[in-house]
Order: structure tokens, then sequence, then C-alpha cells
DNA sequence: TGCAAAATAGCACGATCGTTCGATTTCGCA
DNA sequence: TGCGAAATCGAACGATCGTGCTATTTTGCA
């Protein structure tokens, strides 16, 4: 069940065929992931592509056609690695609560470990939410997919009992990937410390209000609600 | 009481001097928000500048010296005018909670009204946060300028009595911003509809969770915390 | 009203951008 | 092993970028 099964590789025309020139493409793309990660989608160059992976512009040009593509396959690129990365494993959780910490606690790793590298998903939904076009279109639809297999973590969870049944499904993932992108904003632009365990601490927070169990880990200093 | 007293207009040689200069710098500057606030900082070109302004190039770059400067410059503006309509009003407000919702339903309606032109705050931490220099610099003071002052308002809440004695100003501050900057990104970049109300629905709630009083709003929809 | 100074325009520069095209190298299969 | 096809290169294009230089216009004050 991946996020986005309308995931197409690149055509084959025969049945393994085009050995090399996949081959490098993939190279120029895992460089195109590494470049558009620190200078963004929009401040990713053909040149700057040529250089890294010693080749030609016109070289590493013909394995997209034009840079819209270019910038399309890395979004598809980062799409498969952040399944990979978080959606896959988490995704063998039982379902409810364990799931959906797994889910989170996973995005979180992955926005921490990019400290350095940044996510695209971030980064391109701020440089393109002016800028229509089929980039934007891709990465929006990239961008829904994954908001739409969180929102149905969270309603299997209801499900299970481990959240209010009541619970806005909607609004408790808004409250979720706002915590991600404070994350993303203090610990890469302000270079906050401590700032993972602050997305970790809201999100307990959080759960203490939608769970039907009040805290799972009062270790972690959650306060409980003493005016009750 | 501004976010920031280090702001400083530009020197002024004479006691009312430079009168047609700082005018058409006014005017430029102007001009240079609306552009960045669409294109980015980044995207903020000097070219694309004179022409909106009917200007020439060398005219508008005279004003400012380089590039960088001009987006300093447009960074302090925005700065002040979002003291302006976001932190002055606010701060006429009795301290405490009135204060903190005033702060935030302001900085939510910016944000809201910045629906077509973007928060520079928020674009501009993505752009420059792999990007080291004097921008990024400047756009940092600013924003940790803000933050400080409304981390200040939690604490005074705090002493108020509003809330609760040992509540994390800076958790509190870290989960009301991320609330902000879901707004600003499922607003502008997924455009989805009743962001704004989804940010409100999740101050509301953290304002039940740090706050001396159960709801301000029980009207809101606010569910009561049925399992105590 | 005239004159110094400030403001603006015009032009050119080197660099980089995405893209095109034809030549050349390399690959994969018969 | 050779041959067609795929992959890659090299050079050039028009456009745009920030910036520096020198005129030219406009301004504000004596």
């Amino acid at each position: 069940m991946p996020i986005d099964n309308t995931l197409d590789l690149a055509p084959r025309t025969a049945s393994r065929a085009l050995q090399k020139g996949q081959q490098t493409r993939a190279a120029i793309l895992d460089a195109a992931l590494g470049l558009a990660s620190h200078m963004g989608l929009e401040g990713l160059s053909i040149g700057a592509l040529a250089e890294v992976t010693q080749m030609s512009k016109s070289g590493v040009f013909a394995h997209f056609g034009s840079r819209e593509e270019l910038q399309i396959s890395v979004i598809r690129e980062y799409h498969a690695r952040f399944e990979e990365e978080v959606f896959f494993p988490a995704i063998r959780q039982p379902r409810g609560l364990p799931r959906l910490q797994a889910l989170f606690d996973r995005w979180i790793r992955r926005v921490s470990v990019e400290l350095d590298s940044g996510c695209i998903y971030i980064s391109g939904a701020v440089e393109f939410d002016d800028r229509p076009g089929p980039v934007r279109d891709a990465l929006a639809q990239m961008v829904r997919a994954w908001q739409a297999a969180l929102e149905h973590a969270i309603h299997l969870a209801v499900a299970e009992g481990h959240l209010l049944p009541e619970t806005d499904a909607t609004q408790m993932l808004f409250e979720l990937h706002g915590l991600i992108l404070a994350l993303h904003h203090d610990a890469r632009f302000l270079r906050t410390p401590g700032a993972p365990d602050r997305a970790r601490k809201g999100f307990e927070r959080t759960l203490s209000h939608y769970a039907t169990v009040p805290a799972t880990h009062p270790s972690t200093g959650l306060r409980p609600r003493e005016r009750c």
C-alpha cells in the first residue's frame, strides 16, 4: 500500500534494457537530490549539476529534456525515498497508536537527519506556493498523498479505540504537521538546539488531548492535568 | 516597546533633507515588498523591480548599492509593517490572555490576508536556512525578536495567573508557531479552505492545556475533557 | 534665478542560465 | 567482431542577472 501508486518509472522500451542510461540517470538524480536539498528546487541548476556529476551540461540535460522535468523527477525520487524511510517501516506497526507514533517519530527523525540537507516537501511548498505549473502540481500531489496516509492512520487509531471517537482527524493532522514545520524552521533556520525534543513533546501533548488514555509516556515530563 | 529597537532608518545627512530620494526609495521598497512576497527574496531581481517602478535598473540600484542591501531593506520594511499591523495593536491589550489572544489572532489574520502575497518571515526562513550571510542574519534577528516578544507575552500571562505556573513558554511558543506555519502551508500551497479556522481551533486547544481555566470559548466546539 | 549636488538614465561588462544542434564516443546485441 | 543505436560531448544561442561607469536630468537651497 504505497502512499501513491501512480508512480511510474521512466518508460523502458525493452524488458530490462537501457542499463547504462538508467544507471547514470540515477546517479544524476542522486546528486540532484543533494543539490536541491541545499539550494531548493528553484536553485537547482543544470550547470551545477553537471559540475557535480563530472558530466557535460548537455549530457545531463539529455536525460530529462527540460529543467521542469528534472525538478519533477527530483520530487518523485524524494517521494520514493520518503516512502522507504518513513512510510513503509511505520506501516508494519500494528494499527492505531503504535503505527501513528511510528509514523510521526520517523517523520521527525527524517526532518532532523535532514538538518543539513532540508526537506524538499517543505522547501518546495514555500518555493512553489505562488508558481502554478506542473512542478507545483507534482509536489502538491505527493504532499497530499502523504497527508492522506497520515489522516488514514489517525482514522484507524480512532477505529481501534486509541483515539477519542469524536476526534477531528483533519484538525489533528493540521496540528501534527505544524509541529514538523516548527521543527524544520527552528532547527534549520534558527539553529535552535532541542527542537526535535520539542516536536516530540508537542506530539505527546497533542496525543494527551485526543487519546482515550491520558498519557502514554508520563516519564517525559508530561504534566497531568491537575485542574481536573 | 517595539519588537526590535535597533531599527534605524536610512541615514539622513541633513535634518529633513533627501526628500525626493527617500520618497522614491520608499516607492521602490513598496514594490519590492510586493515582488518579494510573490517571488521570494531570492526571486527578487533588480530588473523586474525597475520594470514595475518604471525606472532604470541603475536608478533602482543606486538606492541600495547592492542586491543584498536591497534584500535586507525589504526585510526591515516587512518587519516595520509587521510591527505596525500585529505587534503594536496587540500590545495595547491588557497583559495576559487578552494580549496573547490578540497577538495570535492578528498573526493569523496577517498570514491569512497575505494568502496571495506570502509571509517573508516564513518564505525567507526556508530560502536562507542554508545560505549564511548578512541577509540570513538580518532575517533571523527579526524573527528572533518577534519570537522573543511572543515568549515574553506568554511569561506575562503566567505572571498574571492566566496560564499554569509550570508552563514551558518556549514549548508553548513552539506549538503556536507550528500552527501558523501549518496555516501558511495549507492555505498558500495546498489551497485548503478553512485553514485559518483550524489554526484558531489549534490555538484554543493549546490554550485549554496551558490555561488555568479550562476553555475560554466553549462555543467554538472545544470539547470538554470528558475523561476527567 | 542660478548652481552645486543629488537623483536618475543609458550603456556595457562578465557570468550564468536553459536550451539546441551536430559531432563523437560508447554501449549492447547479432 | 562489427554495426546500429544510445549516450555523451562541445560549442553556441539568446536571455537575464548584478554591477560599474559616465552622461544627463532633476532637485533644493543661496
